[in-house]
DNA sequence: CAAAACCATTGACAGTGGTCCATGGTTTAT
DNA sequence: ATAAACCATGGACCACTGTCAATGGTTTTG
């Protein structure tokens, strides 16, 4: 498919798309048949956006996903390297999503209190917090 | 405690701070019996730091972590206002931690398939989404 | 066939979250 | 009392993640 496409189906930008192809996330060619410059996609360009949202939700960079892409697709036997590398991501990721989950039972906590009390403090949060 | 201690303590830079603090995320004052232009932080400034970092972590921006702030520490009764806003907000983490979540099984999938079989591709992970 | 819609490439621009440096003053330790 | 360590302020600078605009070509549609 074209980018258009692609853009539409993923909802992102052609912009975006174009720079997460320079940055090697997504991969293209031309149609050899047609003589124009116009790059085609594959199918699953959609799935590897999709994937890419997800692994900035985890708070991976683009050069992060650059390499966990490169490890996922690894046809090639070259893994070995990149082996330490996943290791480092779960361990840092899961960090992050413990520390993601602590703040969201305080955004919790302090809205049932203002739910609660809407027109004072809200020490109940504050002291259940200094436990 | 001064900046210096603070940044120890936090585990943060000086300069961090001060960005925070130009950003209204910590406060500070002056001792007025000294006659310097120090800062002084209060204690409580530490357990900030940690917050401001579990908000990052879930994906909040300073800008967003200025309005949570504020919002917690409401002795005042303009709560109403903000009420939105930590839904708004809560809607908004638990889909970025369901995500960061589907990205973390993808890292663990994928070392697994790896540690499994380290010199050939890894269809496994691959069917297993096809599901 | 002409306009509208699409595409590629290049490079400038923007917002975010800091970091660094220069300058000059203050405190602490030796 | 002097050097080392600390502090404040201001502004420049940085990496990252896009976004936009200009230019010129291609396809689709009415």
């Amino acid at each position: 498919m074209r980018i258009g496409e692609l853009a539409k189906r993923a909802k992102v930008s052609r912009d975006t798309i174009r720079f997460y192809e320079r940055h090697g996330l997504i991969r293209s060619g031309v149609d050899p048949e047609a003589g124009n410059s116009y790059r085609i996609y594959p199918e699953d360009a959609v799935l590897t956006l999709d994937v890419i949202r997800d692994a900035q939700a985890a708070g991976l960079s683009i050069a992060d996903i650059s390499m966990f892409l490169a490890q996922f697709m690894a046809q090639s036997p070259e893994a070995e390297a990149g082996q330490g590398f996943l290791e480092a991501k779960i361990v840092e990721v899961r960090a992050r999503q413990e520390a993601g989950a602590r703040f969201l039972q305080m955004l919790e906590q302090t809205k049932a209190a203002l739910d609660r009390a809407p027109q004072d403090g809200l020490d109940e949060v504050t002291r259940r917090g200094e436990a």
